[in-house]
Formats: C-alpha cells, sequence, structure tokens
DNA sequence: CAGTGGTCTAGACCACGCC
DNA sequence: GCGTGGTCTAGACCACTGG
C-alpha cells in the first residue's frame, strides 16, 4: 500500500466528504480477502503484526487495530506469545458460536446426527428468495435427526446452493459438523448468521421421529447462515424439543 | 491515579504473575463506577476525554480505550464532534437491546402494556436462587399483558427485589419501559441480560389472556437482567404468541 | 472557527509462550 | 533469550458538529 493509495483512501479520491474510509477498514477488508479466497487456511499461523504492517505499508497499530476487528468476529484467534491463527470450525469455541441448545443443567454438549436424507432439486421460491439464487437454481436438501444421549432431541432440514457445494450427495459420509465440511471441502467459512425463533406444534412425522406426542411445542430454529463473502450459504430450519432443553441467549 | 497507584497497578502491586490488570480496564472501573453511583446520569454530556486524562493521570489513548469498551457496553454514546454522552434508556436503539421479538415482516415496533397486577410478597426459593436474595427477602411481583396493534401478543411476570425498588407497588402507574423507570426513579441501570427460551404449550389462564385455544404453543422467555454493578435486578418469565412474530437472534 | 471524537504513527515497555 | 501480541504514551492530523 504506497502513499498513493494511501491519499487516496484517505481522502476518499477527491470525494472527501462521501468516500472516507479508514486505512484499518481497507487493511481489514485486504486480510479478510486472504481470508476468504483459501490464501491462509484454518489453522495458519499468520504472519507476525511488524510483517504485516511492512508488507502493507502501513503502521503497525493499524494492523493490530485490524486483526482486532477480525479477532472480534471470531475469524481469527490472537494468542499472546505466540501469533494469530486463522480460526478452526473444528474449535469448541466457535463450535458452539451457532448452537445455542444448552442442558436445562446447564452444561452445553454437541449432539450426535443421524442423516435422514440427502437430495438433489430444484430451489423453491422461498429458497430462491432465502438464499438469493437465481430462477432454475438447484439446491441440496439435507433432513437429519440429532440426538444427545440416544435421545432424539431435534429434527431439521438444511438447504445449500448446489453450484456452491459440487459433488456434496457423492460423499460417503455427511459429517456432524457441517461447517467444518464446508469449510476443508469448499472452502467456505460461515462467519455469522441469522436465526428466527418461533414455538410450533410438531407435524404427525416430526412426532413421530423425535418420539413425542402429536402437537407437542417445539422451538422452531430458521437460521441463514452467511460466508466471510457476506453471501447466504446456508439455510437450515431446526425443530427442538426444549423439555430438557433450551435456547440460550445473552444480551448485551 | 498517580505514579505509585499505577506502578502498583501494573505490577500487581507484588504479585505480577497474578495480579496484573491493564490500566484501561482500571480507568474503566473507575468511570462505570460513576455510571453506576449516580453521578454521571443518563443524557449528561461527560467531560471530554482529554479532561478526563489529566484528571486520571493517563494518557489520551488509555482514557480511549476504556470509553470504547463502555460504549461498547451500550453504556455510553459516542460521538464525533459532540462527545461522549451517557445512555439512555428511552433511546429506540436501546430499546431494542432487550426486546428481540419482531413481526415477521421485519417491522420492529414497541407493544403497548397493560398491567394485571402489582403485589408484594415473600420470595420463593426459586426467585431467591434467581436474584440472589437472603431468605425472608420480599420481591415485588408484577403481571402484565403486551399488545400490539390492539391484539395480545405476549403475557409476563415481572420479579424485582422490593429492597431495590421501595414503594413501587404505592406508583400511580407503571410505565411502558419499565427500565426507564428502574434508571429514572430508582437509579438502576441494566447493563445486560440472558434469555432462556423454550417451546410451551399456553395453560388456560394464558390463553384466555391472549385470546389463543388452550395448549396453544408458546414462546417461553426466562430473562434475568443485570445491574451496571453485575447484580440480578430482574426476573422476567414472558410467553409470546409466535403466529406473527418472532424473535431475532443474530449469531456473530 | 474552536472543540470533540476518530485515525494514524512511532516508540517504549510488559506479559506470555516457547526454545 | 527471543519473538509474539498487549499496553501505554505522545503527538500529529482528519472528520464532524455547532456556534
Amino acid at each position: 500500500m504506497n502513499d498513493a493509495t494511501k491519499t487516496a483512501a484517505a481522502s476518499g479520491g477527491g470525494e472527501t466528504a462521501l468516500g472516507f474510509r479508514p486505512l484499518y477498514q481497507q487493511v481489514r477488508e485486504r486480510l479478510v480477502a486472504r481470508l476468504s479466497d483459501g490464501t491462509w487456511p484454518p489453522g495458519l499461523l499468520l504472519p507476525s503484526e511488524q510483517q504485516l504492517a511492512a508488507e502493507l505499508g502501513v503502521s503497525q497499530g493499524t494492523v493490530r487495530k485490524a486483526l482486532d476487528a477480525i479477532a472480534a468476529d471470531n475469524l481469527v484467534v490472537r494468542r499472546q506469545g505466540r501469533g494469530t491463527f486463522v480460526a478452526e470450525p473444528e474449535e469448541g469455541r466457535i463450535l458452539f458460536q451457532f448452537f445455542k441448545l444448552t442442558a436445562d443443567d446447564g452444561r452445553r454438549r454437541f449432539p450426535q446426527s443421524v442423516v435422514l436424507g440427502v437430495a438433489q432439486g430444484k430451489a423453491s421460491a422461498a429458497e430462491r428468495q432465502r438464499l438469493a439464487l437465481a430462477r432454475e437454481a438447484m439446491v441440496w436438501r439435507i433432513r437429519r435427526l440429532r440426538e444427545l444421549d440416544e435421545r432424539p432431541m431435534l429434527v431439521e432440514k438444511i438447504v445449500l446452493p448446489a453450484a456452491r457445494f459440487p459433488g456434496l450427495g457423492a460423499l460417503k459420509e455427511i459429517p456432524n459438523n457441517v461447517y467444518a465440511l464446508y469449510a476443508s471441502a469448499y472452502g467456505v467459512t460461515i462467519a455469522h448468521a441469522q436465526e428466527k425463533l418461533k414455538a410450533v406444534a410438531a407435524t404427525a412425522t416430526e412426532a413421530r421421529r423425535l418420539y413425542c406426542p402429536a402437537n407437542t411445542p417445539l422451538l422452531s430454529i430458521d437460521r441463514l447462515a452467511f460466508s466471510i463473502d457476506g453471501t447466504p450459504v446456508e439455510w437450515r430450519v431446526s425443530r427442538c424439543l426444549t423439555d430438557r432443553y433450551h435456547y440460550l441467549c445473552d444480551l448485551k
């Protein structure tokens, strides 16, 4: 990042009033791009702040501010005395970032999964809308039953754009942690998600799979998950028994 | 904050390995204390960073880092060119910090409240446990019906330690935004909360009040709210119709 | 125009992890 | 002992607000 670039950026290239973007934001974007395009895979030790600062032509403080912001998004993990590492979806901390169900006794554990089916099909209008797909786009649909202590906990449907996950149906197994699969097999890192919760009555099918009476109140979790680059990647609807579990949410 | 204090703090007063706490954390605590004890009431314009730095005997950068952390907790609002203000619970942004229910069309509105009853009583075991109260402690219990567009949305029970809210039952009216009441009448600022969600079936009483059939699935929101000083202040259980609304949660 | 918070820099020192 | 990120400082300049 030479002086001309910096000046153009700092002054907005002549549109001072509107186009101003801080240097550390630009640095942040350049670093996130390397995380997004696979240059820096999960687990990698990043260059030190000094090295990055020299390479990008900014001060260490600016690189630091960019890295702090990236760390706040859980894309990177900073360890004093060791360095800055690309976050791994297998880590417990990252694991529970998107799994908010907790046993009533407070213990957080990750359920096992039983895949009920994987199929490809033409995206419905709702699926196209949620995943920002074009007409005629194809999607994968995965149905799973998830259980804890041999006891069914929830059923869910996962919808993925087929274009972004080629050959997914041919895999011999869909692993329990699909976000780790997205990252390792397709280079897709889930950065954040939005969940919409409702209380619904169990359908006959759901009741059968969850071994509960029909019309049992279930917690419906409608999740849209986004990649690092900001595009929607996964639409998931889970229906959960909440007799022994609850959805835990911290409001800060 | 003189040099002796700084040294003692920075080196942990002889227990370097365990007792280290950054200067900006100490500054943060001193500033939060003024927010907590009423020295700086909601809406107030704080002294400038330079003034605070001079007063506390640290650099402006350290004050800035402390204020940034406080702003991240929504206790303070920073406005470039104007100054730093104590957050007001009446502001829309703060209002929806603790109200996550959203209409299915995406519009976020705040419901009206109808108070069904206010009573004082001896805290139950569950109430004592949640609110960290001693035996024989008294609590206020408020029951409310909340509606949007003349249509019932939820029923809720609010439990408050009587010691912290003297004379609450004698108020001629419980306002819709109780967190603003806590702040203005009792100097209690709610800083954060934890919510546990479950799906439950409406009881006969709930069904009557919400004009829904008995056993309708309701979203149960069990909230424990904490004051700036970290003590539990309010226990609230809400039961919500989710046919037209959902609980919106962003996972970052 | 003055004052505020926001950005950027440069350098010093500290806590931590590993060798 | 060395290199890392973490803290703290000091100073310069920028963007925004209001008078």
